[in-house]
RNA sequence: GCCGAAGUGGUGAAAUUGGUAGACACGCCAGAUUCAGGGUCUGGUGGGAGCAAUCCUGUAGGGGUUCGAGUCCCCUCUUCGGCACCA
């Protein structure tokens, strides 16, 4: 995104002779392939060639009215889109350094004097405003690149011809597709010294500069005699005033601050005035970062050797609005200050994670403006009764009130339960509205974690917990896999790229396999959140059938290692009640102090794998085979399933597709 | 106009390498829980046909590549974000 904003662009600079004169005029162009087609020249009225064009002219007048009227004109408006060209003729010329023809110069009111050279050659043919220019004013025309087809011609033309094509009336260049020709003519001029190649960027204005009073005081202080003078450098930093008036009008709040105002020139030590604008905060993010590495030191900005240590910033999490300016004013600040020479880093941030924005729909009253939602009765407006109009779903803010009050739900759910929903709702980089249908389920899943560990905390605390898969039924095999295989989905989930809502699903799924497993001693508890009513806990599934010893010991230690596993990959997104949990397990200490888990390979590993069988790529039957069986065997397995062979009965055979371990495709 | 992202059930979303579309939730439906309500538990839940087994259909729309496409290619539409005559 930020492409836009940089416009690197190549092409090349290329001197057009003057015709009568010694001067030459240079402009920047990306498509010297058209160099033939250029017919007139377009120049900025801010640029220093044009009173020297006019000079002694019988048009001077007329022309320098012209160029003081534009740049009168206001420069955005000027150069905004859609606006009407308009031009006058110089009385100059240029001569086409290819054609040797004579180009008429005119000044342009679209021309920007701050991008390439301020001059631009004309290709009225192969340029949509230099087209549109040339119509207006009747100027020259000519065709030099031709479409694929063959089908150009002046007559026919509507718009200009921008797109890809090959070269016509182009002398020794002719036939040659455009962007060959692009690098052959760039070789050309080169070589004989009428121009080079050469890049531009279009670095946008930034006006840093705000009257208001929040923002860091730009030092700088005006005195009549000795005109602009920084603040000297013992002075620094300016502090805001704390004795301001803030009164919503007029210019910035600091003009009122007198004893901020008035000040002494540092140089002849008269009455002088300090600067009151104060500087964009986006200067102040444009390096805080640098900040962050040395808070505590109070001599300069920061220490080259805690930045060099610190810097770059690993992982840079923001919103999605900050992806150009903020970002880009980053890496430039980044960038100058390594130029200067305070530091070696040359990106600010190794990896970037823009956020999606949490958003919501307006609520407008017509008569009293907007409304939070719970100003509302039955869909009304609760002051006025008057019907609401419902807006559109934009991103949060407080001042049109379409925002969630944290804290009210961190009353009602707790603030574990908000944490969860919030980051299972949706992946990060995907922008999210707000419903609070939803936080019931992560309140409902947390409530379920709490009640199975509070029923077989008791039944696994004495377990040493050592497992030997080789001897666990299938039963325990199947918990313990799904143990691991949580372990692997959540760390991948958080490490590759913080889809959080996907691990979190993981877990739940995790959870349900445990309570199917649950083994654990009947227990009624009583949990009353705030509102949410009590929870009556039903007998356990399974357990009394099971037999002793051995067999008990291994059901407890995968229980346990399957309850442990849970709370430690659950407590970064639910901290507080992890860390309960924890202690009730009966370990001491916190879980925030244990190791993340690890996945054991072999755990995962199974013996069964489910194969599905498809015919024509439709699914027509699964079998279960063992992992790694032979293609033929595979084959042979499908091939002999029941249903299959009902339905492939009088078909012939054209092709069997086997994919190890996963499918089966018979193609009949 | 240009650049970028996206479009999947009633809803939020999964599908990570081209291989069972809809995991996990929300909502809804049914049953259980010795009153109701709430809560909890169990089961069901893309659409259509069928008593059923099952079949057809389905990832914005249209084409294509492939044994096989939400995923790859081409075209179209819609939404969102960014940019604004940059030669």
């Amino acid at each position: 995104m930020q492409r836009n904003w940089i416009g690197r662009s190549a092409g090349a600079e290329i001197d057009f002779k003057i015709a009568g004169t010694n001067e030459k005029i240079t402009v920047f162009t990306t498509r010297q392939d058209t160099l033939f087609g250029a017919t007139f020249m377009s120049i900025s009225p801010e640029h220093p060639l044009v009173k020297k064009l006019i000079k002694g002219k019988k048009t001077e007048k007329e022309v320098m009215a012209f160029v003081e009227r534009i740049m009168h004109e206001d420069k955005i408006m000027r150069t905004a889109e859609g606006m009407e060209k308009e031009g006058i003729f110089t009385g100059a010329y240029a001569i086409n350094p290819m054609t040797k023809k004579e180009m008429p110069i005119w000044v342009a009111n679209f021309v920007l004097m701050e991008y390439g050279t301020g001059a631009v050659m004309a290709v009225p043919c192969h340029d949509t405003r230099d087209f549109a220019f040339a119509k207006k004013y009747n100027l020259p025309m000519q065709l030099v690149i031709q479409n694929p087809e063959g089908t150009l011609t002046l007559d026919n033309m509507k718009d200009a011809y921008v797109d890809e094509g090959y070269l016509i009336n182009s002398g020794e260049f002719n036939n040659i597709p455009t962007s060959d020709a692009k690098e052959r003519i760039a070789d050309y001029l080169e070589k004989e010294g009428i121009g080079k190649r050469s890049i531009n960027y279009r670095l946008r204005d930034w006006g840093i500069s705000r009257q208001r009073y929040w923002g860091t005081p730009i030092p700088i202080i005006y005195c009549d005699k000795c005109c602009t003078i920084p603040v000297p450098e013992k002075d620094l930093p300016v502090k805001l005033p704390k004795d301001v008036a803030f009164t919503g009008k007029g210019a910035s709040p600091l003009l009122s601050a007198k004893g901020f105002v008035d000040v002494k020139c540092p140089k002849c030590n008269g009455s002088a005035k300090r600067e009151t604008d104060t500087m964009d905060t986006f200067v102040d993010s444009s390096w805080y970062f640098l900040r962050y590495t040395s808070a505590k030191d109070d001599t300069r900005p920061f220490d080259p050797e805690k930045v060099k240590y610190w810097m770059p910033v690993d992982q840079y999490i923001g919103g999605i609005e900050h992806a150009v300016m903020h970002l880009l004013y980053s890496r430039f600040f980044t960038k100058v200050i390594r130029d200067i020479g305070l530091i070696k880093v040359d990106e600010p941030f190794t990896n970037l994670l823009t956020q999606g924005m949490v958003c919501k729909e307006t609520l407008r009253c017509p008569e009293h403006g907007w409304l939070f939602p719970e100003d509302l009765k039955d869909n009304r407006c609760a002051i006025c009764g008057k019907e609401v109009e419902r807006g559109r779903v934009e991103k949060m803010s407080k001042s049109k009130k379409n925002v969630v009050d944290p804290d009210k739900l961190i009353d009602n759910y707790g603030a574990d339960t908000v944490r969860l929903f919030s980051l299972f709702a949706a992946p990060p980089e995907k922008y999210l509205e707000w419903s609070d249908q939803g936080v019931d389920g992560a309140w409902r899943f947390l409530s379920r974690v709490w009640v199975l560990i509070q029923r077989n905390s008791e039944a696994i605390r004495d377990t040493k917990g050592k497992i030997e898969i080789s001897e666990l039924d299938s039963a325990e095999r199947g918990l313990y896999r799904k143990t691991h295989l949580t372990i692997k989905k959540v760390t991948e989930d958080i490490e590759r790229d913080f889809h959080f809502n996907t691990a979190i699903a993981a877990m739940m799924e995790l959870v349900n396999a445990i309570s199917q497993f649950d083994f654990g001693t009947p227990l009624t508890l009583i949990l009353s959140p705030e509102g949410r009513g009590d929870i009556k806990i039903p007998s356990p599934h399974g357990g009394e059938g099971k037999g002793e010893g051995e067999k008990k010991a291994n059901q407890a230690s995968v229980m346990k290692a399957a309850l442990e596993a849970l709370i430690t990959l659950l407590s970064p997104f639910a901290p507080h009640i992890c860390d309960e949990l924890w202690s009730v397990l009966g370990n001491k200490g916190s879980v925030m102090d244990i190791p993340w888990p690890k996945y054991n390979e072999g755990a995962i590993k199974t013996e069964d794998v489910l194969i599905v069988i498809q015919i024509n790529g439709k699914l027509r039957g699964k079998i279960t085979l063992s992992a790694g069986t032979a293609e033929e065997e595979v084959k042979k397995g499908a091939l002999e399933d029941e249903r299959i062979k009902e339905l492939i009965a009088g078909k012939a055979i054209r092709k069997v597709i086997v994919v190890k371990d996963k499918l089966v495709n018979i193609v009949v």
